[in-house]
RNA sequence: GGGUCUAUAGCCAAGUGGUAAGGCAUGGGACUGCAACUCCCUGAUCGUUGGUUCAAAUCCGACUAGGCCCUCCA
């Protein structure tokens, strides 16, 4: 398996800590909103990743946390908490938003057929593991107390820059005029470990700690779950782009300086999706929601289609067209399967599948090219390999994929019996040459969103998409 | 200002030195009562420009255009 990492920058060979087995943790999401389709991207490439290690035989262990708590709109000391802001926006408590929109976005991955992390744990729930870290970081000399708060001294980190690739002295300051940085801290740069209330009076999640009552900073809740659910060595951690800086640089900092050795070898990062005017942002305002895609009829496994058509570290611009396309080569991908499924025939060649299994797996070892695994998907369809064979193939590849090739559609039997009715009567028709009462019956199915095929095996009939 | 990435047919897109995958669309054909579905056929010398090499879309340089990061963001 070949990935790249951000690390080295370089496409490398994958070889985890312990043999057979993948630990993996991926950023999740800061709940105060919708989560916009081009956040989703980014969980369609890690269950992409997660997919296809263990299609390949690893044994994956994958963690994923939930941001409710200690998300600043600012990285800075300064700026509000992104829950507090959800909150007060639609007049809610942090409670009732952070429940809301988990479960907005544990629908969403649903709907993608993204596999729910085996541990999907809140912020909220580990101060007491954020704690115990800050006090070693505290004790180890990494961190500080100024004006109330802990904060991280980056100077501390010979490599804090590494991953980012950045170079301290040119980066840009002041960017940002509306951020007060505190006064009291060693350096711009460093980053908040726990903030008490003297700052931020009106944050209702709050817990007592050492250094009195407040709340964790952002980053130490990635480090403190992937310590509690993986341990100190970790295998992958992923997320997007912008994730890089600051967030996963600091996560370094903090848990090399707690645990006292290398923490994780492989980062591997999602690149964004954007529209015709740039980046796709929460704070741009408008955004992508997949209910938005649905509504306007796009089944969401269409835009997992259209990622999945793209290289994850590629820059994706979303046009409506674009899903156009896809949504129709999605439908005739599906009608290919449905005909070969109806005259599916003969026993399983295995050693002729076995050529299209390597295919598919060498596309995706190779640093997940997923538009070479579709590529080897649409080989086995036009292959002379018999349909039982293709049906296999198809259902393995499915595994990764996630696009429901085969799924069975849910007609129940009373529209089932109906239309076979109603197909048989036109059958009659079509005997008797009374064209117009046959077309007139198929005009009426269509109008039910029921399609007609009329093949060499007989008459089929299709559930259309809305 | 610093960093970084990208530039392939009408559109999406693969390609990691040996004479350009795949999908969508287009056009033609087979099938059909007509149609849909399905099947077959159909197109690009790879942003511009130098260089390295027997050989480059693939390596190096310059230029042009654009994206992203440096500030919360997947």
């Amino acid at each position: 398996m070949k990935l790249y990492n951000t690390l080295s920058k370089q496409v490398e060979e994958f070889v985890p800590n312990e043999k057979g087995k993948v630990k993996m943790y991926t950023c999740g999401p800061t709940v105060y909103h919708y989560a916009h389709i081009g956040n989703l991207r980014t969980y369609i490439f890690e269950d992409i990743l997660e997919k296809t290690l263990e299609y390949i035989g690893y044994d994956v262990k994958r963690v994923m946390n939930i941001t409710d708590v200690g998300h600043m709109t600012s990285d800075s000391d300064s700026g509000e908490d992104k829950m507090l802001k959800g909150a007060l926006r639609e007049h809610k408590t942090v409670y009732e938003i952070a429940d809301f929109y988990t479960k907005a976005f544990m629908e969403d991955i649903q709907k993608l057929n993204i596999k729910v992390p085996s541990i999907v744990e809140k912020a909220s729930d580990h101060i007491d593991v954020y704690i115990k870290m800050i006090e070693t970081l505290l004790e180890k000399g990494y961190a500080y107390e100024a004006s109330g708060n802990i904060y991280f001294d980056v100077t501390k980190v010979p490599n804090y820059y590494e991953l980012s690739g950045k170079n301290p002295d040119d980066l840009m300051v002041g960017v940002r005029e509306d951020v007060e940085e505190d006064k009291a801290k060693r350096n711009p740069a460093d980053f908040g470990l726990w903030f008490t209330t003297s700052k931020f009076e009106n944050q209702v999640m709050r817990w007592d700690s050492p250094w009195g009552v407040g709340y964790p900073g952002w980053h130490i809740e990635c480090s403190g779950i992937s310590y509690q659910y993986l341990g100190e060595y970790l295998d992958i951690h992923c997320g997007g782009v912008d994730n890089i800086f600051p967030h996963h640089t600091n996560e370094i900092a903090q848990s090399e300086g707690f645990v006292g050795h290398k923490w994780c070898n492989y980062w591997c990062h999602g690149e964004h999706l954007n529209d015709s005017s740039g980046k796709m942002s929460k704070s741009k305002g408008e955004f992508l929601t997949l209910s938005l895609l649905e509504s306007k009829g796009y089944d969401p496994i269409i835009y997992r289609l259209f990622c999945l058509n793209s290289h994850y570290r590629s820059q994706l611009v979303f046009r409506y067209e674009a899903m156009d396309d896809t949504k129709k080569a999605y439908q005739k991908l599906i009608s290919k399967i449905k005909s070969i499924r109806e005259s599916a025939d003969g026993e399983i060649e295995y050693d002729r599948a076995k050529e299209y299994q390597e295919q598919f797996r060498n596309a995706l070892e190779n640093d997940l090219n997923t538009a070479n695994a579709i590529t080897t998907l649409y080989d086995v369809l036009k292959s002379d390999c018999n349909g039982a064979t293709k049906l296999y193939l198809i259902q393995s590849f499915d595994t990764v994929l996630s696009l429901n090739l085969l799924q069975e559609e849910e007609v129940d039997t009373e529209l089932k019996s109906y239309i076979e009715n109603m197909i048989e009567k036109r059958n009659e028709a079509k005997k008797n040459k009374d064209y117009a009462l046959a077309d007139q019956i198929r005009n009426e199915l269509l109008e039910k969103n029921i399609e007609l095929k009329d093949t060499r095996e007989g008459t089929l009939y299709v559930m259309k998409q809305s």
